[in-house]
DNA sequence: TACAGTCGGGG
DNA sequence: GTGTACGACTGTA
């Protein structure tokens, strides 16, 4: 007897009895768990002595279905090679069983041994989270033939309608204790103490039972929420069922501590479940940036689990591709073996990578300036110019193979996919809903593009290698500076390049059409899409700080014909600003960005200068809230390993002190400058702050920083300035100082070190 | 003054 | 289940 469905995949994970469990949404709206039996394949090669040895040890095991002899591609040989090939009959044998062999038979090469079961199935049958199937299963809920009937690739696929279920505290866990959570399914709101266990346990589950949700959204889940919901229901006795798959419990991930782009990264425990998911919507970066649309979407493409896709981990996503991607042209998967002592104090770096290139700015004010951007640069440099780990490397970005490598031939569609949903958002209503989620969608497969530029450079990457992240990086300096020189020949100034970038001047360009035969000449050039950011009204590039005759690239900041501001490099853009300072920081620069024309300048200048004034007035009078004022850092090293503290770690220091809680590498402090010592006080022991003990010289500084950063431009100087705010009283009448900031307007400065650098690494001369 | 520690970037 | 790098800048010693 069978039985036929069709649905939608939502989760699949391995079972020790079943092989795999599958969960489905039926076309009606039911939940369906299916089981499916699934064979696995690794394969070894090496001497033929320990091959023999392997053969004949696997030959005893009764879960080995098959041994053969075969010859396939490893993508780092030329030639193909002679392997072993085993074929395992559950996806839960072949962990245990290859954990033993890799032990007994450590000088064999293995390959396909660690793949994970989400992505073989994706390689046998099309499968990824949300995928429409059509699948038949026997009287035992036993999978027996299941069709994929869309791609990964759709554009506007048809999805059911999710029952997701939210789950938060009352309060922040890590400031006070929770005395309430609150329990939310689409407009139904309700309200449970958390003071009786019993009771709490005993309507969660009722709630579970009756919604049975497909998501469960939660704030602080991992780390508080459902570690205190378990614990209560062991005291009441009671199992609390929060998978929907009851005979499983929670599944934690531990936390975990590391590196990655550049920065320590904290990642806490996280709690999974099984047949629904479980997404900490305070911890998972990815959902607060982009929320469903773009988890469902980044899970999509990689055939990733919801769960796993909805946590940054940009490095598995892709790497899941890359693997599925060589599943499917039959090339190799080289095992990953964990090098986690390399990892730590073996960081190669990579000495001869010069990185991207970079003109520095002209400082100044500028007008009659365009900035001109290649779309999706490197990823479009890798798909051109055919580089891959496994093929021979091209001259500059021409291709010096036909047939696609493994990481080309992964990002093609992804690249494809989306420039066609950039595309669909320019057609859609500005801001409209669906203008946003599909931009959500793009800007998750926009993170997926540029990681995996990154893991060509990995060492510990399965399809990395150095030379062809050089090959990449030398293709983006080759197309930067044609292009400079196609726009040059055009009669154009180039003002600043910047790695994929370029801002060019012609007296009297002022509009799009203006800019566009030289967008043509470029892209025909390059034969790279590139794309106009916009037209500036005005633009104004930053000198250093410590320097004036020094430019900073990518320092800068301007106002588009359509009045929109772009803003880098400045104290609004740091994550370590206090909030108060970047939020007058921003409306000092929304007073200059509703100036129509530059000569409405001078008065939109004397607009932000007084908001500057304002903001400190209100700080003196102790009308700033204190979280405003709010520090955030992070902390990088181990408490006892600082040798000269930042105060990130001073706060960091006196919390553990006070409170005996340890702040871990990756992990942020939130602090306040106080007076005294020490000069910090920790935002989470710091109780009530009063006024007086906030160090208002500091915050002054760091405001007049800022203001002097907007205003520089403008010919206003940064001594003076800082001067006026420590001196100045807060009656706005004795505005004496004032008269000495008459705006002058600065077009143009000479260029002062008028040389080319490197971003990243190296510092490149042309 | 030296130098240790943190941030940028993309959206 | 982890992109690399350097340069600017700040705060401490």
């Amino acid at each position: 007897m069978c039985a036929r469905v069709r649905g939608w995949l939502l989760d699949l994970y391995e079972d020790a009895s079943d092989g795999l469990c599958l969960w489905f949404i039926t076309e009606t709206g039911a939940r369906l768990r299916l089981k499916q039996k699934m064979e696995v394949i690794f394969y070894a090669s090496g001497e033929s002595e320990q091959l023999r040895a392997l053969w004949k040890f696997l030959r005893r095991h009764s879960e080995v279905l098959d041994l053969q002899r075969e010859t396939r591609r490893d993508a780092f040989i030329p030639e193909p090679i002679v392997v072993l090939k085993a074929v395992i009959d559950s996806p839960v044998n072949e962990t245990r069983l290859f954990r033993e062999v890799q032990q007994r038979f450590p000088r064999l090469t293995y390959y396909d041994s660690d793949i994970s079961s989400n992505i073989r199935h994706a390689a046998r049958y099309g499968t990824f989270p949300m995928a429409f199937c059509d699948i038949e299963y026997d009287d035992k809920n036993s999978i027996q033939s299941l069709k994929t009937l869309n791609s990964r690739w759709d554009l506007s696929p048809v999805l059911p309608v999710l029952r997701s279920l939210t789950l938060e505290p009352d309060c922040d866990p890590t400031r006070n204790e929770p005395s309430t959570i609150s329990v939310q399914f689409k407009q139904r709101k309700q309200t449970l103490s958390l003071k009786s266990a019993g009771e709490l346990i005993h309507r969660l589950n009722g709630i579970l039972h009756e919604i049975d949700p497909d998501l469960i959204l939660t704030s602080w889940g991992d780390t508080w929420l459902i570690p205190q919901l378990l614990m209560l229901a062991e005291k009441a006795g009671e199992k609390l069922c929060l998978n929907r798959d009851e005979r499983r419990g929670v599944r934690w991930q531990k936390a975990l501590t590391y590196f990655s782009y550049g920065q320590i990264i904290y990642r806490p425990e996280e709690a999974h479940l099984f047949g629904r998911c479980h997404i900490d919507v305070r911890s998972a970066m990815m959902w607060r940036d982009y929320g469903l649309d773009g988890v469902l979407e980044s899970a999509r493409v990689t055939a990733s689990p919801i769960e796993k896709a909805a946590r940054v981990s940009p490095g598995s996503g892709i790497s899941a591709m890359q693997m599925l991607t060589a599943l499917e042209k039959n090339i190799l998967v080289p095992w990953h073996k964990q090098q986690v002592e390399a990892f730590k104090d073996g960081m190669d770096l990579i000495h001869r990578d010069r990185g991207g290139l970079i003109y520095q700015p002209i400082v100044g004010l500028h007008t009659d300036v365009a900035q001109i951007d290649f779309i999706s640069m490197y990823p479009a440099i890798i798909i051109k110019g055919n580089i891959s780990p496994e093929v021979p490397l091209p001259n500059g970005i021409v291709p010096a193979s036909d047939e696609l490598g493994v990481v080309p031939l992964t990002l093609k569609p992804l690249y494809e996919k989306r420039v066609a949903l950039k595309l669909r958002c320019g057609q859609l209503k500005k801001n409209s809903r669906l203008a946003k989620r599909e931009s959500a969608r793009a800007s998750a497969l926009k993170w997926l593009l540029v990681v995996c530029f990154g893991f060509l450079g990995y060492k510990n990457a399965r399809f990395g290698r150095i030379e062809a992240h050089e090959a990449v990086t030398n293709g983006g300096r080759e197309v930067l500076i044609k292009a400079k020189e196609v726009a040059e020949a055009m009669g154009f100034e180039v003002l600043q390049l910047f790695v994929d970038a370029l801002w060019l001047k012609k007296k009297g360009a002022v509009t799009k059409d203006d800019f566009q035969d030289v967008l043509a000449e470029i892209s025909a050039q390059t034969g790279l899409g590139v794309s106009l950011d916009g037209v500036y009204r005005w633009v104004a590039f930053l000198p250093s700080r410590t320097d004036e005759r020094i430019p900073i690239a990518n320092r800068y900041f301007g106002v588009f014909q359509d009045g929109t501001l772009k803003v880098r490099g400045i104290e609004a853009r740091r994550r370590d600003t206090p909030p108060w300072v970047a939020e007058t920081q921003t409306s000092m620069l929304a007073c200059l960005s509703r100036a129509g024309s530059v000569n409405d300048l001078p008065a939109a200048i004397q607009n932000a200068f007084s908001v500057f004034q304002n903001a400190l007035a209100s700080f003196r009078a102790g009308k700033v809230p204190l979280e405003k004022l709010v520090v955030t850092a992070r902390i990088s090293h181990e408490l006892e390993n600082y040798r000269s503290p930042t105060p990130g770690a001073r706060a960091a220091m006196q919390m553990y002190a006070q409170t005996g809680k340890r702040t871990r590498p990756g992990q942020k402090m939130r602090f306040i400058y106080t007076c005294g010592t020490p000069n910090v006080r920790a935002w989470e022991t710091a109780g009530q702050i009063k006024f007086e003990d906030i160090d208002r010289m500091k915050y002054t500084e760091l405001l007049a920083r800022a203001a002097c950063s907007v205003l520089h431009p403008f010919g206003i100087d940064d001594l003076q300035l800082k001067k006026w705010a420590h001196t100045a009283t807060i009656d706005l009448e004795l505005n004496l100082p004032r008269k000495g900031y008459r705006v002058r307007k600065i077009f143009n400065h000479d260029r002062p070190l008028g040389v080319t650098g490197a971003a990243g690494t190296g510092g490149y001369i042309a």
